[in-house]
RNA sequence: GCAGAGAUGGCGGAGUGGUCGAACGCGCACGACUCGAAAUCGUGUUACGGGCAACUGUACGGGGGUUCGAAUCCCUCUCUCUGCGCCA
């Protein structure tokens, strides 16, 4: 959600970019916004008088009834009473256009920042940085499916009798392995000097509707039966929910946050032959960071969380590029973004195994997270989100980039400790 | 899960229908004193909105109700504490 004063101040500049992100079915609701805008301001101001009005008149009702002035005090109820009526119909157009406001304000894109390429949708995003050149396999790589296979490594058919499609049983070393990645992962972070939390896996739907759209959400998230709460999608929504209508003091910023959680996603849509497997899947586990910093530091933390992720891949050897998410693909909520992708030996090309973005103040003005500024007004921070790694998406790009022609797998130095100090994880006998 | 008590500003805590946006204390900010500091004294200090301004509205956990008027009464939800029960 962006700012109404931005809206007001410079409604151009809330058209262009709009058009920038090739919207332009949205741009009749800026001056829808500017409209409502000022009729509910005229409806306050009358609203606010005739309050004014009755506050004052219920003062000297009181007064009256104290000096025993009964007959007067009964005509002033009668005055006050009629007003009422009034006031309750303000009060009910009133939230009619608020409602209003508010779904239009929520649909109208956050700014998003200069260096943001422009492009129509996610075919036109653009190739940033690459790190760790792949290198030629002398062999053919199996479908990722293949290789757990060959390692003992999963049960699939188990898992679609107790649970259904698009989930799975993880076994042996892979499960070890899976686990090694997350808490490895979890100690780069550490060392990077982020806070290791656990949040709750399930949130109430006053924050589900804080963190996400009603859309999102519908094709996201699980409803626990007969609770008020949901199975969270991304620890992100716990996490940035837990500061929900805060006000930080200074001192507290920035928060570095890296948070594990399982993850539960409905996954609404259609699954296509490449998402076969794990790729895509109704149960996961991640490893997220989060920053709520001052605005003039988001663009320094943006910076600095994805290449974290970078980091991370390459220590396990894993050759990654950045890809800059443009304008059209980008979410509204978003000022800029970018996919960290691996390489997949098999497909010959990346794909994606985490996200991180730069949010600016849009999601924190929807949940009200702000903090007390040196000038001592409350200002909205900043929020940022960062994919540190999920598993079974990582563990394609694992499998596929350290199988060996022998049909092992080959375990980084970075993750051995975490593996009982094996080297490989040997194919099953047959 | 059952029973009882409770939720008030950054914190503690008064207030049980009108003079309450809220006593008092702590904290914080500024000033005085001091070579400087501590202590002391003084002043200020909730948030959000409308208005050029004077000024004004809203909010005492959330929602609803009673009333001319609600922090205060009623209903409901959430949370906290105490006791009992249950259980990783």
């Amino acid at each position: 959600m962006i700012d109404l004063n931005l809206i007001r101040d410079n409604p151009e500049l809330v058209k262009e970019n709009i058009k920038k992100k090739f919207q332009d079915k949205k741009l009749p609701l800026v001056d829808e916004v500017i409209a409502l805008d000022k009729q509910k301001r005229e409806l306050q101001q009358e609203g606010d008088s005739l309050r004014a009005q009755r506050n004052a008149l219920a003062k000297q009702i009181g007064a009256l009834m104290r000096e025993g002035k009964k007959e007067e005090a009964e005509v002033a109820k009668v005055t006050s009473k009629a007003n009422n009526d009034r006031i309750a119909a303000i009060e009910e157009e009133t939230s009619k256009i608020e409602a209003q406001l508010k779904k239009d304000m929520m649909s109208i894109p956050n700014i998003i920042a200069d260096d943001v390429p422009l492009g129509k949708d996610d075919s036109q995003n653009v190739e940033g940085k690459v790190f760790l050149k792949h290198e030629e396999k002398p062999f053919d790589i199996p479908y990722h499916l293949d290789i757990l296979e060959s390692l003992n490594g999963i049960d699939l058919d188990s898992a679609r009798r107790t649970s259904g499609n698009g989930f799975y049983y993880l076994t042996g070393d892979i499960a070890r392995l899976h686990s090694a990645v997350l808490s490895y992962a979890r100690d780069f972070m550490i060392d990077k000097g982020f806070t290791y939390c656990i949040p709750p896996y399930m949130i109430r739907s006053d924050v589900v509707s804080g963190v996400m759209s009603f859309e999102e959400m519908d094709g996201m998230m699980y409803k626990i039966e007969g609770e008020d709460l949901y199975l969270i999608g991304t620890s992100e929504h716990s996490m940035i929910g837990r500061f929900m209508g805060e006000i930080l003091p200074e001192s507290s910023l920035p928060q570095t946050l890296t948070s594990y959680s399982p993850c539960f996603r409905k996954e609404k849509g259609a699954h296509g032959i490449e998402e076969r497997g794990i790729y895509r899947i109704h149960q996961f586990e991640k490893q997220e960071m989060i920053v709520l910093c001052k605005p003039e530091e988001s663009d320094y933390w943006y910076e600095k969380l994805w290449n974290y992720t970078v980091e991370l891949f390459v220590s396990m050897e894993i050759p990654v590029r950045q890809l800059i998410c443009c304008s059209g693909d980008l979410a509204d909520l978003k000022y800029k973004s970018c996919d960290i992708e691996a390489w997949s030996p098999r497909q010959k090309k990346y794909f994606e195994v985490g996200s991180c973005s730069n949010l600016t103040d849009a999601q924190a003005r929807r949940l009200g997270i702000r903090y007390k500024a040196a000038n001592g007004k409350n200002e909205f921070v900043h929020t940022l989100n960062n994919t540190v790694v999920a598993p079974p998406r990582m563990l394609i790009a694992f499998l596929e980039n350290h199988l060996q022609a022998d049909g092992s797998v080959y375990i980084p130095p970075v993750l051995r400790p975490y593996m009982g100090g094996k080297e490989k994880i040997l194919p099953k006998t047959k």
